[in-house]
DNA sequence: GTACAATCGGACTGGCGACTCCGCTTCGAA
DNA sequence: TTCGAAGCGGAGTCGCCAGTCCGATTGTAC
């Protein structure tokens, strides 16, 4: 979805993108989902006007910040995969996923809500970081660090989950750590 | 907030306000909390006057209808908790909270957006779910059930992310088994 | 059976928020 | 420097939905 259409921009106008872009990601972020498009035109500094020329609609708008959140997570597990350990890399991913996924849920659920399917728009980017995971968790289970009987898809809902989880507990950084503990715990055969 | 005043309803409007109910607790849970109002008073079938002579507002309704999920899952753990095993006690009542759960965290969310003070107007029903949970994972700990270092806070915590889990899991019945798995193994003191 | 208070229903209102439109501004190629 | 095209901004449109109002209906006390 990325690469179709090639126009290079004009500078103010890649600009203006990426202050949107920023602007969004902050203010749905901290904010959530339901501010009105007009208080993130503010906060980049351009008009209503400029926004939608930008992003055709809200749900667009959202649906980008999500890719670029999910793209830099994919990054970054990269980095941590490359790593020698497998149990280690596994579940240091675990805990960058989570961590990075504050608020993700949120979005998901409302682009889902306007009729966008998820799994088209975001594909390519939730692909990667799928991919990735597959292959952490197959790894660590190959290096008995995790139980045999998980798959994928429960490994995906448990990190949904504990990004829930951790949510709940968003200014206790011990008791954070103790539901890593109860998580990780809980994967490692028993 | 049950009991103050007291002027017998007359009956037909107890019959609209019980379907109201229902209706609400149906369409909320299958289709999200954004319905608009007019679907769920046509789903009891009354007009959107009586729904909003009932319920002053779209949250109170929301509200009402929490606290009767929340009282119904206060009635259930209280049977479970009677059971002599206070490890199994402990167990049972995590799956039947997190079982019943389901959805009731997009209302938590919903009524927290809309400014009402969910542990003000739900104070009462929680309360009651909260102790008979601080009592089961003391009665758990004490038996050497689930390891010593897990509050009532990361239980709660806990609870609501286990429910996000089961959520993506919703047509594996296999899948959320291994994942109840995983979490009871990693309370359970390693 | 009657009367009246309680309740009903749904047309209507007000406000809000996503999106459009178009006159004005800015960029950058020549 | 000039000029056409690209981009900007924000007032205005439109539809939607929570909540109101009041004439019609129904329950119930006597």
């Amino acid at each position: 979805m990325s690469g179709s259409q090639e126009r290079p921009l004009r500078a103010d106008a890649a600009r203006n993108r990426a202050r949107l872009l920023d602007a969004a990601t902050e203010v749905f972020t901290t904010r959530g989902v339901d501010v009105p498009t007009e208080e993130i035109a503010r906060a980049a500094g351009v008009g209503v006007g400029t926004l939608f020329r930008h992003f055709p609609t809200k749900e667009a708008l959202l649906a980008a910040v999500m890719v670029r959140r999910l793209e830099a997570i994919a990054a970054d597990t990269a980095e941590l995969a490359a790593g020698a350990d497998p149990a280690g890399a596994f579940f240091d991913c675990f805990r960058l996923v989570v961590d990075r996924s504050a608020g993700k849920n949120e979005f998901t659920q409302a682009l889902a809500a306007a009729g966008v399917d998820v799994h088209a728009s975001l594909q390519e980017s939730t692909t990667a970081i799928r991919d990735r995971l597959a292959g952490l968790l197959a790894g660590a289970q190959r290096a008995g660090a995790v139980r045999a009987d998980l798959g994928l898809p429960e490994l995906l809902a448990l990190l949904v989950g504990t990004g829930t989880t951790m949510e709940q507990l968003r200014d206790d950084r011990a008791a954070r750590e103790r539901i890593y503990e109860v998580v990780f715990d809980g994967l490692r055969p028993h």
